[in-house]
DNA sequence: CCAATAGTATCATACTGTGATACTTTGACA
DNA sequence: TGTCAAAGTATCACAGTATGATACTATTGG
């Protein structure tokens, strides 16, 4: 459900916390939904619990989770409006775009399932019938 | 051409090294090829040379790439193959893809949007079948 | 041979990501 | 009501590593 590469240039907290983001986007989790306890999904991934717990904090101030002291943490929102200026967003987007393209290049796919593979990754995490993003 | 993000969590270098991996792959770079002088790059982004140096390097040290002292450097491959297991190779082009997708309904697009980019993207860095051209 | 251009080497520094360990809050239940 | 388990928090330390300043070496052309 959530995984982390250990061995990658990108900060294990970070991956996490991006994890974590795309599963709320994506619908995987929704509000109401409980978070593993930090120390749990620490035990999972082999990392200490402060990284997951500083995770869930970022998540916190995101205003995307919220977490209450012998409780646990649980999703509050469905949605996070990005940071940045429209121009920033789209950008951000392009460039995410692009190295997924490259990466289905590296990945020897042929053009024919790459298309066949995103056309079901849309399928399965955004089903059709709504045609806009949430505003909030 | 190639931008960084010098606020972000994942390392300037390896935002370079990422960049030119992807230009490469997309064919927006092609063998023979010069890269910018590392100063120049370097001014350009607003980094240190030894970061772009580094990341040359590491271009060099994947076979990506041929560097001469005082001649500059210069795209060898124009393909590479990634590293890993077939499994970890294709469980890292499913999350890259996710995150992509996960990224697109947080910038609010509508999924015909989405698809219609993504479409477009394929179009222009993945021209049908043996077409080896090159878009800019 | 000199100057300009391009990459390399060395060294320092600061940060920051991660981890160990101990503490506090909450809730269940005997 | 007291105790225990479960969950998050606080503190401190450490290592690594990404970045940067500066000086050096190779290559080419006039």
């Amino acid at each position: 459900m959530l995984s982390v590469r250990l061995d990658s240039p990108v900060p294990i907290g970070e991956q996490i916390l991006a994890g974590v983001r795309a599963l709320i986007a994506l619908g995987s989790l929704n509000p109401g939904d409980e978070l593993p306890p930090v120390r749990q999904l620490a035990g999972d991934l082999g990392v200490n619990l402060n990284t997951v717990a500083r995770a869930y904090r970022a998540l916190e101030a995101d205003g995307l989770v919220r977490t209450a002291r012998g409780r646990g943490t649980r999703v509050t929102a469905a949605t996070e409006r990005p940071t940045g200026s429209p121009a920033e967003v789209r950008a951000r987007l392009e460039s995410t775009l692009t190295a997924a393209v490259a990466d289905m290049k590296l990945a020897a796919l042929s053009r024919d399932d790459a298309a066949q593979l995103i056309t079901d990754l849309l399928n399965r995490y955004w089903p059709d019938a709504n045609q806009k993003g949430e505003p909030s």
